[in-house]
DNA sequence: AGCGGTATCGGACTACAGTCCGGTTGTGTC
DNA sequence: GACACAACCGGACTGTAGTCCGATACCGCT
């Protein structure tokens, strides 16, 4: 991510990975929504200044500890095989697999990291629908689609993989009934 | 709502209907994000705890706003006429053109009162997902659904009429597109 | 190495949601 | 009509997210 032109400072660097550090050892131990950004400055040997001003809030902190594996799982959708990624392009593969690679990849990241997820969802109105990631899933998701207005469907099926959904559906049912039903709607608007 | 055994106290009842006045009048003035709790007190003449111990949180206080008109939506699907209700035991509307007339009497509904709608959602995580409006959407839905598990296609629905949702879409494309999106959505389920 | 400009630092500060508890006011009972 | 008890009232209190700005430390240049 570090753009280009003004290069990260030492100190903010080193803080940067400071505080990321202290962020995860703190959530792991008590549980995302039970840290707050006071404890995770404290935490880091830093003071909230800093923390806010590298972050911008608390869902920006988590957007920042997700980065990577985000990442991981994107360069996987752009660049890696099929049915995942585009695979050989003289064989590309089936949309509809494609879709499934993708929902059964996305769902496993998110049962993975469910309450980070939730708190990097949360907070400033329509905070998901702004970050990059989302915009990307979003992009992804259209393309495969093949209805009369696939950005449309694609924000739908997007609405059942918000963190909260996913979370408060899956304490009820089976999470695989969830999988299981997020397929069944991608399978019915891919036709 | 009013449970039956203990009456509602007087001076109770006065504050209530006080402090509904008062909250409508402010959201409808200033925007519902923009009115904190302690100035709806302020507003309706009452203090904080007054405004806590009946509502229980900005939710809550929601919640109690909508009550009335979201019981209007509810009489009529379960009492009134077709296609909304259920109609004429001698000739029950098809479940199709039932879920249709719901999803628009909901998007109506929705779109009407996005922001409050939105705060009601909003707040303990899972706030949605707890209050009986949501669960009777639920169970109204999965009773119109046929496939093969009709519980989670029903979640899957609803998870494209959340407030923050529609809202943030609607933002981007034209909010017809979300209903037309709605629409093709409960189609595909109802195969 | 020394220096100026600038990004960063950090803790005091504000605003807001939600809690608590001593005082008060209805309500049912005799 | 007086009493006891419960429910209600309200404002002071706590904890947290997020802001601000003077002080500080880094970087590039000479």
């Amino acid at each position: 991510m570090r753009t280009s032109p003004p290069r990260e400072r030492a100190d903010a660097a080193r803080n940067r990975a400071v505080v990321l550090d202290a962020a995860a050892e703190l959530f792991r131990e008590h549980g995302v929504g039970a840290v707050s950004m006071d404890a995770v400055a404290a935490a880091a040997g830093v003071g909230k200044g800093t923390l806010f001003r590298r972050f911008g809030d608390k869902a920006g902190l988590a957007v920042a500890l997700l980065d990577e594996q985000e990442r991981v799982l994107q360069d996987a959708v752009l660049f890696g095989p099929a049915p995942l990624g585009p695979g050989d392009a003289a064989a590309p593969p089936d949309p509809r697999q494609r879709l499934h690679a993708f929902l059964d990849a996305y769902l496993d990241y998110l049962f993975d990291h469910l309450d980070l997820v939730r708190m990097s969802e949360t907070g400033s109105p329509g905070a998901r629908y702004r970050i990059g990631a989302y915009r990307f899933w979003h992009r992804h998701i259209s393309l495969l689609l093949a209805g009369p207005d696939p950005a449309a469907d694609a924000h739908a099926l997007l609405a059942g993989l918000a963190a909260e959904h996913v979370q408060a559906v899956a304490a009820e049912l089976d999470p695989d009934r969830v999988r299981r039903a997020v397929r069944r709607l991608a399978d019915a608007l891919t036709t």
